[in-house]
DNA sequence: GTGAAAGCGCTAACAA
DNA sequence: TTGTTAGCGCTTTCAC
């Protein structure tokens, strides 16, 4: 039963890019030769990887990862989620996940999920369905619908910023509540007694805000006066709440970042409220710019870079089949102790 | 039930997760029409509209980006380069760029590059291969070969930060050979004559400086004296340098970043050199920090989100298919004269 | 408005 | 070591 009609040419517009199919062509070989000559060079001839090698290099062939990902099931792409790269607390975690990622092959992408919630939802669909290798979030995942999906979609997750008991998956953090205890501490030790502080209204910020006041009674001190500022924090807001607090008696300020830390500084200094010796303070961040200032500024001192680091070896081991037999890794903080206390 | 289909000769992994198909079924109706009720709902009846839009819910089915792109030739994603984001001046164009583009449903991808040129190629080949819709680069490409690659990739540019009679493609930037000559125009309008610069030895940087050395020579003040310090530029680095400075007499300086500005008030305040009475002081960037720094910073203003909004725009027009009639912007600059000079 | 067929460019699985 | 085959999950083209 032979039809005479010849089948129709349906041919969709290629991209026009050259194809690993023309690098084969070209050497001599077949498309998956080509292909394994360049992914797994050990599993070919030297020969073929050669004669691939000058094809690749006259037809300026560039692989097409989106054909790779999908038939291979790895994208090697690892997205991080921030809730706004302007602030910088997050920033030394960013460049080092990109950098370590670099190095091993994989590309970063950055979502930004703004301070609240409510983009949250839109990005995490749009970002599983890329299918990254690995998924990194700054803080820890607290909707419900948002940690259900990260558990459904299979994907490596690595929370960080934050300690918690139940991760989704895996967890590189330090724990807000012993920072704010052992600033109280330090200031005690200091012979500070009526204690302050300038806190963002981030969740973590106000964690650590609620462990040093917990720590500040049980130590005996007075009642920690606190001014709470909207997030992102800046040297302005900082200004402000000096202004506030002064009114108030204070001797001691604990601000929930560094920016914030300079901002009281400046006020002080525009006051002529000499520090430390009628104030103390103490930031949080250690910013490149923290050791130089005049006075230089005391704070506590997360590895963000460490961080980032860390979550990067999470995410490639996952991606290369290894486990990881220690899911949370706690990353711990230190204070370092300049002249501003 | 009896046995349904055999399982392939050749099973491949299959991913596990929902696909199209799978919701197609459920809806009962063909993939092709799932697929037209989701991303062209117009094309479709409100009935099986609604039937689609249950079996996506029911499933939890997240679209396969990657599948979605390789068919299409268009991935929605954008790749943006920057040099390193630890440093503040590009933040602000990589989170509008994120923002902007997040909007319009598309995804960015960040590579850093380094300050030098070493890592730029391969990771240009990176982020080819992903096949992006558009790809943004802070300050524009100067190696031959990486401007063949783009050029040759068809993957609409933006180049950024610069401004060049040559882009690759299109551009959005200020003229840095304004801003030097500006900024000692400026000075010499404020009475001084013993001009010097802190400059990070960047390119820009250094472009700025030049031109900012010949200004004040046309306007016959003495020859500028500089100091070029490494980048990333720190507090440190303004510190420093400013002790140099003092040596040789100079009566204003003109620093390549805000955070320099901020080492040079820093130094000049632990020396008791009054500022702006002593010494003019003029930064450049514009931090969020500079306005309630004490005293303010006078600097030099770039609207850096709009430079990312800009080029996000570009790069979704000709997305969309829209020809963009003027592919060069010049986004301009300002001197925001605040108390520090 | 809906569907069947045919790939997009690549790699896993199997075979020689 | 190399090749053949059959998809990965989606969208384009063409047909009704």
């Amino acid at each position: 039963m032979s039809t005479d009609a010849t089948p129709p040419r349906r041919s969709r517009r290629r991209s026009g890019a050259v194809t690993l199919h023309d690098v084969a062509k070209l050497a001599g070989v077949a498309p998956i030769t080509a292909s394994r000559a360049l992914n797994h060079p050990k599993q070919v001839s030297a020969e073929v990887r050669q004669k691939v090698s000058d094809a690749v290099s006259r037809t300026g062939y560039v692989p097409n990862l989106l054909a790779g990902g999908l038939a291979s099931t790895r994208s090697r792409l690892v997205a991080a989620l921030v809730p706004s790269i302007s602030g910088p607390v997050f920033l030394a975690t960013v460049q080092a996940l990109t950098e370590t990622l670099a190095e091993h092959g994989y590309q970063m992408m950055l979502g930004q999920s703004g301070y609240t919630n409510t983009r949250e939802d839109a990005l995490l669909e749009a970002i599983i369905g890329r299918r990254p290798d690995g998924i990194v979030l700054t803080g820890i995942m607290h909707s419900a619908e948002g940690r259900r999906r990260l558990m459904a979609s299979g994907i490596p997750v690595v929370e960080t910023w934050d300690l918690t008991p139940t991760p989704i998956d895996m967890l590189v953090g330090f724990s807000h509540v012993d920072v704010g205890h052992a600033v109280a501490r330090f200031l005690r030790d200091k012979g500070r007694t009526r204690l302050a502080a300038v806190s963002g209204d981030d969740e973590r910020a106000l964690r650590r805000l609620e462990a040093y006041r917990a720590a500040a009674l049980a130590l005996g001190l007075a009642e920690v006066q606190a001014v709470v500022v909207p997030a992102p924090t800046t040297l302005r807001s900082g200004r402000d709440a000096l202004a506030q607090l002064l009114e108030r008696g204070v001797d001691a300020v604990f601000c929930s970042s560094d920016q914030l830390a300079l901002g009281v500084m400046t006020e002080a200094q525009a006051r002529g409220i000499a520090i430390p010796q009628r104030l103390s303070v103490v930031g949080f961040g250690d910013l490149e710019i923290a050791a130089d200032l005049n006075p230089a500024l005391t704070t506590v001192r997360i590895n963000g870079a460490d961080i980032g680091r860390q979550a990067a070896r999470f995410i490639i081991d996952r991606a290369e089949g290894r486990e990881v037999a220690q899911r949370i890794v706690d990353i711990g903080y230190s204070i370092v102790d300049r002249h501003s206390a």
